[in-house]
RNA sequence: GUGGGCGUAGCGUAGUGGUUAACGCGUCAGAUUGUGGCUCUGAAGAUCGAGGGUUCAAAUCCCUCCGUCCACCCCA
């Protein structure tokens, strides 16, 4: 019995009528990026897996459950990159960015890979726009991601966003907040769902924003990260706030916002869609990283960078009713009535395509009816029509296919032809 | 990883135990023989997601698997 392949599970073929969606977000964000100033980079899709293990953490879901892994021939652990930020930042190290003009813009949009359980907006593999800016610790580097990718959605024709906006601090007073986060809920513990009860060992932060009933009771009274953050980390999101005024962005404070890798200090953000009631509805999402270049074995290197999931957006396109048009059609569709106008046939879809029109030639063995039926479905603005009269006559009846007068016109003149009527780029 | 809904031609659907599984869109072809769109006619296209079971008889009932959607978890 022979097998029916499919897609693999959590895997989607783009098809033709969702192309122009994808051209215009990689093309509205490669824009957007040079109004930012960013560059272009472009980094493996496979990177030693222990540079996710060290830079995403190895006990965050997205590495100990997620990360595709495997052995090459020559025995070496490879991952599939779960997330973009360590491969840039290993990029930056390996080619000595440190020594570029500070700070360092790059952005890419490239495959990522999750061993997850898909669902509607979560695939296995999915495509982010990925920005970076490393270098800079300025408040207002972390309001210009930010501001970036809203306004790459705005362009994009998604409205009614909301910025979901929080506060991590830094590594030495988080630990210090964590303890006193754990001596609230320590005698408690029995109560907790068993979701919580995990994550009061294994990620204590998380505790708070559980949906789970049983947990609901104790979150009001718990200490809130965001209420207690060390004077340098206040002043830095206060900074950013006020940035997010200045330029008009609708921020909430989220006090509760946990971001899922382990690298993140000071600002975390997310951007949702503010009327979505969806688990999957986060479009992009990212924050500070200072510690992480140094983590790689870099210096000290701030940064702050986001990624931003292209399927969500186009999701989020077409909830807003974001319509696009198909490809362009073609300029001219050859219809001939003879195989033995083959060869002319041939030579002429060469000189029309040369001269910069967009040219397809009907089935051979096909009836003229069906032919110009084909010419019509392609969107042609033409067909040209060789029969037998016009081969033996070196011309082809031209014929606008939007309606108008068919004319004959000798084969050497049909590019000048079709290029001097409207609708010729 | 956990729980639930769904799975009938390429797409959208009808058919809930009983003759060769129906319709719309799409595809291909034809409508007195050299001209598309509209209309009409016809054809191709489905081992009813896969495998097993119950029954004289299964698209229809049961089990398993796969896929998909939704929620949890997590994330883009």
């Amino acid at each position: 019995m022979t097998q029916r392949f499919q897609a693999p599970r959590g895997t989607q073929d783009v098809l033709p009528d969702m192309q122009p969606y994808w051209q215009a977000v990689t093309q509205a964000a490669a824009e957007i990026g040079r109004l930012h100033g960013f560059q272009r980079i472009d980094t493996p899709i496979f990177e030693l897996a222990a540079l996710f293990e060290k830079g995403s953490g190895d006990t965050t879901d997205v590495v100990e459950k997620e990360m595709y892994v495997f052995q090459d021939r020559g025995g070496e652990e490879l991952a599939l990159t779960p997330e973009g930020t360590p491969a840039i930042c290993r990029a930056y190290l390996e080619h000595g960015m440190a020594s570029w003009p500070q700070p360092v813009r790059l952005f890419t949009t490239k495959p990522m890979f999750r061993y997850d359980r898909p669902q509607k907006g979560r695939y296995r593999q999915h495509t982010q726009v990925d920005c970076e800016i490393i270098g800079s610790a300025d408040p207002l580097v972390d309001a210009e991601v930010i501001e970036l990718l809203w306004g790459l959605l705005e362009r994009l024709g998604i409205g009614n966003l909301t910025v979901r906006l929080g506060s991590i601090d830094d590594p030495e007073p988080r630990r210090a907040y964590v303890e006193r986060l754990k001596e609230y809920y320590r005698p408690y513990l029995d109560q907790l769902s068993p979701d919580s009860q995990r994550r009061f060992e294994r990620n204590p932060l998380r505790l708070l924003d559980s949906k789970d009933e049983r947990d609901l009771p104790f979150k009001d009274g718990a200490p809130k990260l965001i209420d207690e953050l060390s004077p340098e980390a206040q002043e830095h999101h206060d900074a950013v706030t006020e940035a997010l005024r200045e330029a008009r962005i609708d921020y909430e404070i989220d006090p509760l916002l946990v971001r899922g890798l382990d690298y993140y200090n000071r600002t975390v953000f997310e951007i949702v869609p503010a009327d979505d009631e969806r688990a999957q509805g986060t479009v992009g999402g990212g924050g500070r990283y200072d510690g992480l270049i140094e983590l790689l074995g870099g210096p000290p290197t701030p940064a702050v960078g986001f990624g931003s999931g292209i399927e969500r957006i186009i999701l989020e396109m077409q909830r807003n009713g974001v319509e696009l048009p198909a490809g362009e059609g073609l300029d001219a569709f050859i219809v001939h009535m003879t195989p033995a106008a083959r060869g002319v046939v041939f030579r002429l879809a060469g000189n029309l395509r040369r001269a910069g029109l967009a040219t397809q030639i009907g089935e051979s063995g096909r009836s003229m009816k069906s032919q110009m039926r084909s010419a019509n479905s392609s969107g042609a603005r033409f067909a040209v029509i060789i029969g037998e009269d016009e081969l033996a006559a070196g011309s082809a009846a031209v014929k606008p296919l939007g309606g108008g007068d068919q004319e004959t016109v000798p084969l050497d003149d049909i590019a000048t032809h079709i290029l001097e009527r409207p609708g010729s780029q």
